[in-house]
DNA sequence: TTTAATTTGACCAGGGTGGTCGAATGGTGT
DNA sequence: ACACCATTCGACCACCCTGGTCAAATTAAA
């Protein structure tokens, strides 16, 4: 469609990806007003001309920034979920490592997603916005919808022993996050994370859920 | 000690709280560097020549707001935390009530040492940096220190049960946070979160603790 | 060689920055 | 009435950074 922007397309890749990290890092710690067009050219090492030649302005290369992450999103993380798994641990377990590794791919894209998630910094066209809200609910009801709280002990409300093991999991992933903050997620060795991961999913199970010994 | 400074402190209390909040809110959200002396005057509702009259640089208005943020943090909320008390839970729930008691007296005083807490932005003098190190050390101490894990079921973990309690009730806190975002916390009938997060502690304890009746 | 597509960075007007200062105001003591 | 000093203001300063432009240089294609 655009002429312009086609010639930013037509670059070879890894310029492109290039130019497209420095733009998603400086959004994404600036925000959309705050964000210097002079900071993401030295960043990417082009000339001040040539972001005009291939955007014709900031909004649009924030713009082509927000339906660059939405598609990276939803094709390397949302769609590989498998909706259909009615347990709640297996499902957030399946929630925590897609989003690892996507995260592990692109971290730039989800620091970005999570300004323009929740700020309209900038005013976006309609049809962005509408993306944007389909996106926000797609993870809602990845998060809560099809989960089989019959599982849970008997003795307790299931939709607040739902929120405890969300919220349990949530604080373990936030806490490696920042045990792990400096390195290169995508130079990390997971597996012994994982390994403490399980302890803590096998202690939710024991104290959550309807022991099996119970029937006898 | 500064003559400067000493006038800031002979105004009226009324006064020197208005400026207070204003600067406070502008570096708790702009951080120190992008904070606009500007803006501050303007939200005080005083002249520019004011600020400096007060204050002989902008380096020196963050320095008493980061003193004054210290001791209304330390003897507002730290010092009435009971750090006897050997139960996970209950010193939880006290840190948590003192915490939102302190908060809706002024909520920006927290929003700002969030930000001086964790970014070294502007180079304080070392008595500053110091004693914000201790006021972490302190933090750290009443959240972990003295707490009596055999209380915890003896079949799984107790580090990981204790850290399992605390992410599920910083969880709850954090998502009621965010569902009152845009009120006064000062003008909030807190009485039924309470009650809604006894229900919580009432399944922690039931869940992690161990039953009374095993004894039998 | 001619023509067209890239690439650059100096440059622009506009706006915001922390900080200054001369002037105006108000109060106090005499 | 006067002088004296603390207080208050906002226009003003030099400086920096902004998004965006453009003439000129370079490279590629024809």
């Amino acid at each position: 469609m655009d002429i312009i922007i086609a010639r930013f397309e037509s670059l070879e890749e890894s310029k492109q990806h290039t130019i497209r990290q420095a733009a998603l890092e400086e959004f994404a710690v600036q925000g959309y007003k705050k964000a210097s067009t002079n900071r993401i050219v030295k960043a990417a090492g082009i000339g001040k001309g040539m972001l005009f030649y291939y955007f014709t302005s900031k909004q649009e290369l924030y713009e082509y920034l927000v339906k660059y992450s939405l598609e990276f999103i939803e094709s390397r993380y949302l769609d590989k979920v498998d909706a259909g798994e009615p347990d709640l641990i297996e499902r957030l377990t399946q929630l925590a490592r897609l989003k690892m590794e996507a995260q592990a791919e692109n971290e730039e894209v989800f620091k970005f997603s999570a300004v323009f998630l929740q700020e309209g910094e900038a005013h976006l066209p309609e049809e962005l916005a509408t993306r944007i809200e389909e996106l926000k609910q797609a993870g809602y009801r990845l998060m809560y919808e099809g989960i089989d709280k019959s599982r849970f002990r008997k003795d307790a409300d299931p939709d607040k022993v739902f929120h405890l093991i969300r919220w349990s999991i949530d604080g373990y992933q936030q806490e490696l996050l920042a045990r792990l903050t400096g390195q290169k997620l995508a130079e990390i060795d997971f597996a012994p994370y994982w390994e403490e991961f399980y302890a803590y999913l096998a202690i939710l199970k024991k104290s959550f859920y309807e022991t099996e010994e119970e029937s006898r």
